[in-house]
DNA sequence: TCTGGGGTCCTAGGACCC
DNA sequence: TCTGGGGTCCTAGGACCC
């Protein structure tokens, strides 16, 4: 049986729930996103705005130089996720089989459902009034044979519109359109396809899949596959985060070592009380820094046991920290990330045992006064007080660090 | 115009083991 | 011993996506 694929995209999503809830910004240039006068970007910008040249990921404060008469909103991410799960529960009573993909994103997998909607493409017209009537939101769709066409059609269907590409035309659909099209090929891959006179995707099928292979390895025989519309092997998505991370940029670059502790100890405690919901372990601990050049680097520790303590991803992201800490040099972003996720219990060490409990426990009754007061309710000193040295002694999950890994 | 935050996946090299 | 090769784990960095 041919498949039926089905990508539905939300149009300008953020700026269009902020419409719908105040109409009086309808018609208007809206940005979504940081403060315009401080160091974020552009989360999503109103038609009106784009006309301007504003674009999400573009610096706030660019934005508001190619459109300073623009209204500027701060993002609502629970009322958007609200949005999202709507969006779900709706697209739910047209197939069992939905994947979101983002807050704003979902296939459906339409594929033997002509019995019930009729033809898909009627069906994908009537998913877009439903979008429209019993949400009141605008959303692109594009229907093929597989995700990837899907996608790109949906892309090509913006704003408002439905595109349906016929089965056995994937290839000469997507010929003409230029590289740069193609999900997974962005601003360093683009140029580098371009410098070999590769500028569209049908380009891409006739330069063969030999070479690409030569040039992009593994990514190259992806880019031959896909230019031709085929889909690779789908993946089965095995559910759960592969990680959880938080980070946060300074409003000024910073050496001040107090603060950045300070910094490292809250980044720590968000991550723990994720991990915690989750109900998972992490062997990884990971610390980001970015440096005021925007230099980035990162660091990781694998523990001797999994860990869901704030505490013990603080000591270690701390150690990680002044290993690679130079005075120096001003701090821009500073994040705490784990990795290598478990589920369920872990073997303790009997002699740590006692202690990993009590954290455990004090972990669990900060969490239920969070959930109630919400996160500030409940603070380490550490990164409340300006200064102090944290006590750090037989905390079980410390990293061993690598012989030669610095650090005397 | 200096460039967010939360993710995923891939590559590549070194350690270490057999 | 002047030298192998596969497999796995770990770390660092980078491209990309929304």
């Amino acid at each position: 049986m041919r498949r039926q694929i089905l990508h539905v995209d939300m149009d300008a999503f953020y700026v269009a729930v902020e419409q719908l809830e105040n109409p009086a910004l309808l018609g208007r240039p809206v940005i979504v996103g940081a403060d315009p006068g401080g160091r974020g970007v552009v989360m999503a910008a109103s038609y009106e705005a784009r006309r301007f040249g504003v674009h999400s990921a573009q610096p706030i404060r660019l934005a508001r130089r190619l459109c300073p008469h623009a209204v500027f909103l701060r993002g609502h991410h629970a009322k958007y996720a609200e949005y999202s799960r709507r969006l779900d529960e709706l697209f739910a009573e047209f197939t069992p089989l939905v994947e979101m993909v983002s807050i704003d994103e979902a296939y459906l997998d339409l594929t033997g459902c002509e019995r019930l909607h009729g033809p898909a493409f009627r069906a994908a017209d009537c998913l877009i009034r439903a979008i429209k009537n019993r949400i009141g939101l605008n959303a692109s769709v594009g229907l093929a044979t597989s995700h990837l066409v899907a996608k790109i059609a949906s892309d090509q269907a913006k704003p408002r519109g439905l595109l349906y590409v016929l089965p056995g035309y994937e290839a000469e659909f997507l010929a003409p359109l230029p590289v740069g099209r193609m999900p997974g090929i962005g601003k360093v891959t683009e140029p580098q396809l371009l410098s070999l006179g590769l500028v569209t995707i049908g380009d891409l099928a006739r330069f063969g899949r030999d070479r690409l292979r030569a040039r992009f390895g593994k990514l190259g025989e992806w880019f031959y596959a896909k230019s031709l519309g085929q889909e690779g092997e789908t993946d089965p998505r095995e559910d759960g985060p592969k990680s959880i991370s938080h980070e946060t940029t300074f409003e000024e670059d910073t050496n001040n070592v107090e603060e950045l502790q300070r910094t490292l100890s809250w980044l720590s405690q968000r991550v723990g009380r994720r991990l915690r919901e989750h109900r998972l372990f992490a062997r990884t601990v990971g610390l980001k820094i970015r440096f005021a050049p925007f230099r980035t680097i990162t660091r990781d520790a694998t523990l001797d046991e999994p860990t869901h303590l704030d505490w013990v991803i603080f000591q270690n992201v701390l150690q990680l920290f002044e290993n690679v800490f130079d005075p120096g040099l001003r701090v821009r972003l500073l994040g705490v990330r784990v990795s290598n996720l478990e589920a369920g219990v872990f073997q303790r060490r009997l002699l740590d045992a006692a202690q990993t409990d009590k954290l455990s426990r004090l972990a669990q009754a900060a969490d239920q006064i969070r959930s109630r007061f919400g996160f500030e309710a409940v603070q380490w000193a550490r990164s409340l007080e300006r200064g102090g040295r944290a006590v750090r002694e037989g905390v079980t999950g410390q990293a061993r660090l690598r012989p030669g890994a610095g650090r005397t």
